[in-house]
RNA sequence: AGGGCGGUGGCCAAGCGGUAAGGCACAGGUCUUUGGCACCUGCAUGCGUAGGUUCGAAUCCUACCCGCCCUGCCA
């Protein structure tokens, strides 16, 4: 029998294609349900920056809308001005497209829309449909009843069309104080859906609007904005997550009562992630409790902070589209971030030589005062990636973890009488060490080395099983490197014991700065966001902090570690 | 406790009455000038529990258990 070849596995990485959201637009697709279109929007509250919660939440809306060939907005959702500032919006659109998508001339704001709502609340009231309360917040509490109890109808709920009108002009026209008054729907206060008890459509609240300034003193809530823009805007499925089930009868309540277009709402589970916390009210409170450097600190699980931290764009879409979309609730392993932006790296980043915690090695018998240019391959990965120079010479830095006196079993590295590789150079082997009197650390290692294994190879079938990065002491550039470890210790640090807050769960060690570090010479100019693989070390990133003085590299990840998995079992 | 939504291996997640996909993680192994990458192998007689319907159930029915969300004039 003819040998054959093993049969190509087919390597489906990822969900989206089967998702219950897709299954539901495909169905309406069918039926015709909205003219065969699909239309999505991103909805983000100008109130702090996205973080990879959103990038998930991006990825279905405008994921889907680009599969299904249709379109999809950015919508600013500030209706709220006391929370909201230019400055977000400026960060969010800078994010979003940094993810890589492109919103055309699509962006909207709901504040735009305040006119046309203002309109739409006149309407109901004229439809007897909506009605001023004149409630304090205390008071509505009490009448709104509870989880298991009927609340109680509001005493203005049934003012005349006509009182409605000149209240809810008067509350426009700035003649009650902030809190007095609200414009309510009438629905039903004994609905086993608090939110269907008589809601919140406006609000008197004398705030500056960052995109209105004062020409507003009264501010829709949000049920009474997000579905009227949805329906403005010709959106067909408004996604969102599972928070605002409760919220979809009133949802098509509105729309219905205002006998207008009516998108269709679907919910899907946000995402939660281990050994960290996700949630703009959370982040501010690291931010404005100086527990990080701020929104782009490269800890934070913020768009800014991973990109500052050396994700790539593609890496974190890649992971939106490894964990799926249902309506569970979830717990992603950091673990599978972290594979993302290993697979992505390991492609694209060019390898370069960089020793973290250098110790020096002297080779007794290499000419003093000669330089070696070798060849060093860019990326095994890439075929294209091409080669540059690298200088070697009599004295090179070497990991201070790659040399011990004493090995272990399995150790495959330089130690006393051992022979290891030198990456694209030598074959070096130990001779002797000098430790300093005092302390008893190791200052210097001294080796000879094997000219016949130029470039690394040897012609004599010789096997060497450690393989060493390494820099030309005469030719380092200096650099300083962070290296992050979780902003958590806990795994789930949201789920803190009651009376424990989570900010206690913050690791101490979250930040690791290394400030005698020695990378090879062509990273002298390497600017801001390139992200290199240092040679067995992980991934880095050229920090923003860098100057013409100082190089400054952030760890993205480090490189998966079998030798510490061996050390862990033989303790 | 009233309502809503969930419960498939350590973490995600397909499955839509025909006999448990895939990914991450983990464990072995091959390869290796990165202890990286790649490749191979293993990893749920089981789908919250208990009954029932059926030739056949994760899928249908009944009851129960557990988890999350909802009592802002936030979104």
């Amino acid at each position: 029998m003819k040998h054959s070849d093993p049969p190509l596995k087919e390597t489906i990485n990822n969900t989206s294609d089967t998702n219950f959201i897709r299954q539901e637009i495909e169905k309406d697709l069918q039926t015709n349900r909205y003219d065969s279109r699909v239309h999505t929007r991103f909805p983000p509250e100008p109130s702090g920056y996205l973080h990879i919660g959103h990038a998930k939440a991006i990825c279905i809306s405008f994921g889907i809308a680009e599969d299904y060939g249709g379109l999809y907005n950015l919508r600013f959702d500030d209706s709220n001005p006391l929370t909201e500032e230019s400055e977000y919006v400026e960060a969010i659109k800078r994010d979003v497209r940094w993810l890589g998508f492109d919103w055309k001339d699509r962006e909207y704001h709901a504040s735009d829309y305040f006119e046309t709502l203002y309109a739409y609340a006149v309407n109901l009231i004229e439809k007897g449909k909506a009605y001023v309360c004149d409630l304090t917040p205390d008071e509505m509490r009490t009448y709104r009843g509870t989880l298991v109890a009927p609340g109680t109808n509001s005493p203005y709920r049934d003012r005349s069309v006509e009182e409605n009108l000149v209240l809810f002009q008067g509350m426009r026209d700035g003649e009650f104080p902030d809190g007095s008054r609200t414009l309510r729907a009438k629905i039903d206060m004994s609905s086993p859906n608090l939110n269907m008890r008589d809601p919140v459509m406006y609000r008197v609240l004398r705030a500056h609007h960052y995109r209105h300034g004062d020409n507003w003193c009264i501010y829709p809530t949000y049920d009474f904005t997000h579905g009227q823009s949805d329906s403005i805007e010709g959106i067909t499925h408004s996604l969102c997550d599972v928070n605002f089930e409760d919220h979809r009868p009133l949802y098509d309540w509105f729309l219905e009562a205002l006998e207008i277009y009516q998108p269709r709402q679907i919910e899907f589970a946000r995402l939660n992630l281990t050994y960290t916390v996700l949630g703009k009210r959370k982040l501010r409170v690291l931010v404005e409790g100086g527990h990080v450097r701020g929104w782009d600190d490269p800890r934070m699980p913020t768009l800014a902070g991973m990109r500052r931290r050396g994700y790539t764009p593609e890496s974190i879409r890649d992971f939106c589209n490894r964990i799926g979309v249902s309506k569970a609730d979830n717990l992603i392993e950091m673990g599978q971030l972290e594979y993302s932006i290993r697979d992505n790296l390991n492609r694209r980043a060019p390898r370069v030589m960089a020793v973290l915690d250098p110790v020096k090695v002297i080779i007794n018998n290499y000419p003093e005062g000669q330089v070696e240019m070798f060849d060093a391959e860019n990326n095994p990965e890439d075929e294209n990636a091409g080669t540059r120079k690298i200088p070697f010479s009599r004295e090179i830095y070497i990991e201070r973890e790659d040399f011990m006196e004493d090995p272990p079993r399995k150790f495959f590295r330089l130690a006393p009488g051992r022979e290891v590789r030198l990456k694209h150079a030598y074959y070096i082997q130990c001779e002797r060490v000098v430790k300093d009197e005092n302390t008893g650390e190791i200052v210097e290692i001294h080796c000879t080395y094997d000219p016949e294994t130029r470039g690394g190879w040897s012609e004599d079938g010789r096997r060497v099983r450690g393989t060493l990065h390494w820099v030309s002491t005469e030719h380092a550039v200096d650099a300083e490197v962070r290296l992050y470890d979780s902003l958590f210790t806990e795994r789930e640090p949201e789920s803190a014991a009651e009376g424990e807050d989570w900010i206690q769960f913050l690791n101490p060690d979250s930040l690791e700065i290394l400030n005698n570090c020695k990378v090879e010479p062509s990273l002298v100019d390497a600017p801001p966001e390139s992200r290199y693989q240092f040679l067995r070390m992980g991934y880095f990133c050229v920090d923003s902090d860098t100057t013409s003085e100082k190089l400054v590299f952030n760890r993205t990840v480090p490189l998966r570690d079998s030798w510490a998995k061996i050390q862990r079992g033989q303790k």
